[in-house]
Formats: C-alpha cells, structure tokens, sequence
DNA sequence: AATGTGAGCAACCGCGTCCCG
DNA sequence: GCGGGACGCGGTTGCTCACAT
C-alpha cells in the first residue's frame, strides 16, 4: 500500500501561480499567519492547490526580503565554500545567505556556480595537459584549492581569483557583509564561531591551547578536530577517555536557523568512502580530504563499555562536527554541559 | 522568418523526519 | 512504542525565453 496523498490530485491546480493567486495567498497569510496547517491552508483561502505547492509558492516567491538572481562574488564565494564544506545541504546554505531561498541557491549552483567551477579546472586540465606535452614533467599546477593556493572562476570578460584562505568558515547567524571576508584566525574568532555553533564554554575567559595549531590550520587547510563535550558535574569526557557516569552525549540536530541536518554519525564520512554526490567536482577533494575526529554519540555511555572507541567517528569537516550540540541530557544537566576543549592536530 | 538548442528558473515529486494522538 | 499525518528537503521535470543556425 503507498502513501495517502497529500492532497486530491484530480482537483488541485498545477503548474504556474497566476498573480490572483499569488495575491490570495499573500494576502491570506500576511493577516493570519499559515495557521501551522498548509495541508488545509488552501481549503481556507479558496484556491485550487496543493498545501505544498502554497508553502513552495510562499517560501520561495512571496515571502517579505526574498531577493532574486543577482549573485554577488561575496555569495559565491560563501556558497562554494559552504557547498565543498557540507555538500547540498541547501536549506542550511541558504540560512546564511539572508534573503536567498534554498530552491534559488540550488538552481543557481546547478545552473551557474557548478560551470563555473568546472570550467576553471577543466582548463587547468587543458593547462596541465599542455605542460606535460611540452616538456614530458607536470609542472605544479598553481591554484589547486588547496592550502593558501586560490582558485578562480572564469566568466565572460573577466577571472575572479578566490583565496582559499578566505572562504568564509560557516558561521550560524546571517553573515554580516563587509569588505572583508570573514576570518578566523585567531583563538577569540574561533571561540565566537563555537558559541554560535551552539556550544559555550566553561570559562568565559578560557582559551583552549590552539597557538601553532591555528597557525598550520589555516595555512594548508588540512586539519583534524576532536570536539570534547564535557559535563562539568561528574562526566568527563577528555581526549578519548570518558567518565561513565552520566553524560549522554552530542549529536543530532545541527542547529542551524531553523534547520536541523542529520547527524554525522548517520552519515560516515571517510577518506576511502565518502558518499556525498560530488557531481563531477571530485578534483576539490583530491588532496583536501580531510580525517575529522567527533566524540559524541546519541547513546548514553553507559549502553556502551567502551563508548569513546564506538564514537569517535571520522568525519570530513571540523565545523559539522563543532556542531554538536548536547541533547538526550536533562535540562538541569544540559546547562552544565560545555564545550571544553577543542583541538586542530594535523593529519597526514 | 522559421526552427533548433540550451540555459535559467519555477514548480513538482517523493522520501525521510518530526510530531502528536 | 506505534502509526498516521504534516512538514521540510533535495532531486528532477518541464516551461519559457534568448540566442544560434
């Protein structure tokens, strides 16, 4: 037996909105909100639609401060580096892009961005080609994505180089735009980026040891993080050794804007066997595949004896694993939870 | 001017997840 | 704990328009 429905196929309308509609709807929900049912949304207002084609149609189309086409570099720039962080994740993507819809930062990437980027390395293809015919040696290729190298996109009449380096880093709450692209290279930055992925720490004033680590991290791109979730009661959770007791740990529900993504931990990701589609742009992760290690599990450590063996998990990006945040836990306990220490040991 | 082709985008579809009874 | 309904997301489709032939 399938799935019912969700609404009578035969007596709903399809295909594009007509701005009668498109006012009904407008209108509609401006003076009473979408009653928390879109299922029955349309019953009410009159029109022959679907609740999902009403939600679609509001989301993407009428809601207040969409913006529409226009791309800045400065967006770009954010979409591949979230894009090659965290795959097509849109709606997360889209939350750090004020006034972009999910659905508009997908057909751009499909439509626009992916060429863009695909045509930059086919040319650097061309080039290496050329190179290897030239002389029978592969000169190093310049502007892999990789390290403080940058990469560029072609577009008709001009090449716009991107620094690698300055791809900004994912942040949680809508990128404030300015001149300059956002930078972390320093414990406090770091420090704030946390706290907006959801943890806090123990002591406002302390600062994990990241000198030198920092330093290597965002000079070649190649990192390893361990996220240590710690309950400054009696669970203890340090380097890969746990106190028992009674800390349920991390994980699930990456807390975006409103979003939640599945956990890590559903979705291993290793340098042998990465699932994500890449779409052809395999050639970003050559050499920037990168071991991430996350302590943290939905289960509680006493289902398990050796719970920090089964959850320390490898992961490929250090901001989805920052973004742990402790769940399971009472609310009591869950307050004295903290991000306590994170690090950035180099993997090679 | 007519036709073909491809890009761009709005909308649809199906499935996984969440929530509530 | 289970089941059904609604929601949200990502992939896909199909329409429209611009440009090339």
């Amino acid at each position: 037996m399938g799935r019912a429905p969700c609404c009578d196929k035969a007596n709903v309308k399809k295909g594009p909105w007509s701005p009668e509609e498109d006012a009904k709807l407008k209108s509609y929900i401006q003076k009473h909100g979408t009653g928390g049912n879109w299922i029955a949304l349309p019953q009410k207002i009159g029109l022959k639609r679907c609740g999902k084609s009403c939600r679609l149609r509001w989301l993407n189309y009428l809601r207040p401060n969409l913006k529409h086409g226009g791309f800045s570099e400065e967006e770009d720039n954010i979409i591949c580096s979230l894009y090659i962080s965290i795959g097509s994740r849109w709606s997360v993507i889209a939350a750090q892009l004020p006034g972009r819809t999910d659905n508009d930062i997908k057909n751009y990437w499909n439509t626009r961005l992916k060429k863009k980027l695909l045509g930059k390395h086919s040319k650097e293809q061309q080039q290496a080609h050329s190179n290897r015919g030239n002389n029978g040696v592969v000169k190093q290729e310049s502007n892999r994505v990789s390290g403080s190298e940058s990469f560029s996109f072609v577009q008709e009449n001009s090449t716009h180089e991107y620094n690698w380096q300055q791809m900004p880093m994912l942040p949680l709450q809508p990128l404030t735009y300015t001149n300059q692209s956002p930078c972390f290279n320093d414990q406090h930055s770091i420090k704030k980026l946390l706290i907006n992925l959801g943890g806090r720490f123990s002591d406002d004033n302390y600062y994990p040891p990241l000198d030198g680590l920092l330093n290597h991290q965002f000079s070649n791109g190649i990192y390893q993080e361990q996220v240590h979730v710690v309950s400054s009661s009696s669970a203890c959770i340090s380097n890969n050794n746990i106190n028992k007791s009674e800390v349920q740990c991390a994980h699930n529900n990456y807390q975006g804007r409103g979003s939640t993504f599945t956990s890590p931990n559903e979705e291993m990701v290793s340098t042998t066997n990465y699932p994500q589609r890449l779409d052809g742009l395999e050639f970003f992760y050559e050499e920037d595949m990168v071991n991430y290690k996350i302590i943290g599990s939905s289960r509680t450590c006493s289902q398990s004896s050796n719970w920090a063996e089964t959850n320390t998990r490898i992961y490929h990006h250090p901001l989805i694993a920052s973004n742990y945040q402790i769940q399971g836990l009472s609310q009591e306990t869950q307050q004295e939870c903290v991000l306590q220490e994170f690090s950035y040991p180099v993997v090679q």
